[in-house]
DNA sequence: TATCAATTGCAACATTGTTGCGTTTAATTT
DNA sequence: AAATTAAACGCAACAATGTTGCAATTGATA
C-alpha cells in the first residue's frame, strides 16, 4: 500500500484546523497559509487528510464545501453521523457532534454515508439580530 | 412585486422534470434541452423555480447539485424536509419522500433548511451488483 | 549517504455558475 | 389589433472551484 508522509505544508494545513473552531474552506485555508504551497497541494492535502479519517468534508445547501477536524475517540469503524450547521448570515459552518439524526430507510438500499446539513441563525447571529 | 411570466423554455424544462424519475443536474437538463435555449437561461430558469416552490435543490456530498420537482399538496408553508438519496454507482439522486429525519437541536439556534442526503447503493444496483 | 516513491509547483485545462447589456417577447392596457 | 413595458432572453466575458500531467523536490528508509 501507499506510504503517507509528513510535509511541512501538511503540518501546517493540520495547524490551521486546530486552530480554528468552525470548519474551513479550501479558499480560507490558502489564504491563512499565505503562500506557504501551491493551491494545487491544499486540494491533494485535503484530499489525503480525508483518506487517512483526520478531516471530513461538509457540503452545503449553497454549494459551498468546507471541511473540518474530526474529534472521535479512535473508534474502529468511523463514520460521520453527525449533524452540521451553516448560519446564513455569518457563513460560519460547525459541526454538532451531538445532534445525530435517526431515520428509517426503505428496502434495499445500501447506505454507506449521511450528509445531515442545516442551516440558519447560528446563537451568535440570533442573538445580535434583535 | 415581480410578476412571473410562462415561457418556452421554462415550459419545457418543466416537461423534462415531468418525465424523469430522478433529480436532474442543470447540465443533464441543458443535454436533454437539445440548444433550445441558451445555458445561461436555464440557470435563470432554476432560479425562478426554486423560488415558485415548484423545484428544489439537492446539494450532495461529492459536491454536485440537482434539481428535483416538489410533489407536495399545496401545504401553506412548504418545507423540504425529507431525504435525499445518492448513488455511487449509477450516480442518480432520487427523493425520499418519505425519510423525514428526526433529531434535538442545541438551544439558540433557528433553523431555517435542513439538508439531508444519504449517499451509498440503490436498489437497483445493489441488486445488480449481487 | 544513497535510494526512491511520495509530494510538490507550475501550467494548462474543465466545469460550474455569475454578471452586464442590448434585444426579444409575454402579458397587459389602450 | 396595436401599443406598451417589464420580464425573459442570448451572448460575451468573467470568476470560482477543482483536476491533470509532468518534471523537480523531498521525506523516510535502508
Ligand atoms: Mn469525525
Ligand atoms: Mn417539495
Ligand atoms: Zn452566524
Ligand atoms: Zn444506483
Amino acid at each position: 500500500m501507499k506510504t503517507t508522509r509528513n510535509t511541512a505544508a501538511k503540518t501546517a494545513v493540520l495547524e490551521v484546523f486546530e486552530k480554528s473552531k468552525t470548519a474551513l474552506s479550501h479558499t480560507e485555508i490558502h489564504k491563512q497559509l499565505n503562500d506557504l504551497c501551491d493551491r494545487v497541494t491544499i486540494y491533494r492535502i485535503l484530499d489525503r487528510l480525508i483518506n487517512e479519517d483526520i478531516i471530513h468534508k461538509i457540503s452545503n445547501l449553497d454549494g459551498t464545501v468546507k471541511y473540518a477536524k474530526c474529534n472521535h475517540s479512535h473508534q474502529r469503524v468511523h463514520i460521520h453521523n453527525h449533524a452540521h450547521f451553516s448560519c446564513e448570515n455569518c457563513h460560519e459552518i460547525t459541526c454538532l457532534e451531538s445532534v445525530k439524526p435517526s431515520y428509517i430507510m426503505p428496502h434495499n438500499y445500501k447506505v454507506n454515508e449521511i450528509n445531515f446539513t442545516l442551516s440558519g441563525l447560528c446563537p451568535k447571529c440570533l442573538n445580535s439580530n434583535i
